[in-house]
DNA sequence: ACATGGTAAGTAAATACTTACTATAATGGA
DNA sequence: TCCATTATAGTAAGTATTTACTTACCATGT
């Protein structure tokens, strides 16, 4: 019985391939998925697959190793960073993220890979991930010495906001547990949360937690 | 070539093998996982797990509905909770997840049974993570009553947090990504953030960026 | 003697991949 | 322009191995 349609440029019909086999180990990971199935979701016969990839192994790995650039948008978070303004820096990261990138199979994609160990796995988190990351604890560590942020570490710092994020991200993809609120107020939120903490600062204006969490010896009661 | 050393008890034996394949369903998932290497590790024949489970399905279910009871730590946070000690009930559970649980394999686990869409994975996520988040949201909206913090959507907080602390643990199970600083630094500085923020609050005291964000209309120059 | 724990050998189906062939499009000479 | 040849795309049928699971029997404890 015919399965291909109508006969294909081989480099048109390898991106077929590819783009049907992704969205298949996105969804069931690479011990999960034969080479059966990509072939029918690709509308392939299995013998063409082996045509254009030695192995299913190389096939996965042709994936793990495509470039999926930032769209523009470290560059626009770097201008924003340039002019200090750490409300928007923090919010254009977070709508990206919060908004839906990477997508869905993306985001399962990097955690498949990571499970199953593969071994691009760590560059494939690095490239879609922790790009962003990077960046944040080196503008985290500038605003502190401008006396603009308290004095924290700033890879931790930076791996709060980005947990923050990406466990959003996770929840949805993996749970489907959206919130009801849209996504500029759950973005906002966490930016607030990151600038300001949940925390009423009392009259005493400067003080602050982590002198307190520093010195856990006993203290006596105050007065206010 | 003999497997078992020596005859055991039923249930001693069900254990080994339900302990065995737990192992390698976190290290591989379901369908990494061959019945043959379960029977290896355990020590025993491929026949004896179908003598103790009508299926490999029917195992991994056990696996997944195994309760793993908080040990005792919730009541020590909502004990907590009652005194309002709130830099506590945020450090303990910080220091509970930063500081290794769920350990490993159970948050590998927990992720491939979501990414592998096994029916039980829900509920898997519930007993282990999710436990904490409700209750960290009703706390929240708690302190928001008592004035103590400033007015955010609970959940969207108790998300904030639990996504620092959970991402933090992925990093280090998934990408070997561990911080040079020990746990109780870590987790110590995730609460300051949650409290606190990272701005240094101007001299105007009670001003929030919350209500600058809400209102991103153009401001002009303040002199301060 | 019986109950229970345990396995060697096997089955049927699944799996990644190969082979030998067919079908179709492109090319170049007449 | 036509047609034979060549190049390339594609598949049916198959192979060797893997896989979950079964069967008929053996070994051991009570």
């Amino acid at each position: 019985m015919r399965l291909a349609q109508k006969r294909i440029a081989g480099p048109v019909r390898k991106a077929k391939i590819i783009q049907s086999a992704a969205s298949l180990f996105a969804k069931k990971g690479f011990s999960g998925t034969k080479t059966r199935e990509i072939a029918q979701r690709a509308g392939v016969s299995e013998a063409l697959i082996f045509k254009h990839f030695p192995s299913k192994e190389d096939l996965y790995a042709a994936i793990l190793a495509k470039e999926s650039p930032v769209p523009g948008l470290l560059s626009k978070v770097k201008s924003l960073a340039g002019e200090q303004k750490d409300v928007e820096v923090f919010s254009v990261i977070a709508r990206t993220v919060v908004g839906g990138a990477p997508d869905s199979d993306l985001m399962r994609l990097i955690l498949f890979s990571a499970l199953e160990n593969h071994e691009m796995s760590d560059m494939f988190f690095h490239n879609h991930i922790r790009v962003f990351y990077d960046f944040l604890a080196g503008y985290i560590q500038q605003r502190i010495d401008d006396g603009a942020f308290q004095p924290v570490q700033p890879l931790i710092a930076a791996r709060a906001f980005m947990g923050m994020l990406i466990y959003h991200r996770l929840l949805t993809v993996l749970f489907q547990a959206q919130l009801p609120q849209p996504a500029e107020d759950i973005s906002q939120t966490f930016v607030n949360i990151m600038m300001n903490g949940l925390k009423i600062p009392s009259p005493e204006g400067a003080f602050r937690m982590s002198d307190q969490i520093k010195k856990p010896r006993k203290r006596t009661a105050r007065k206010v």
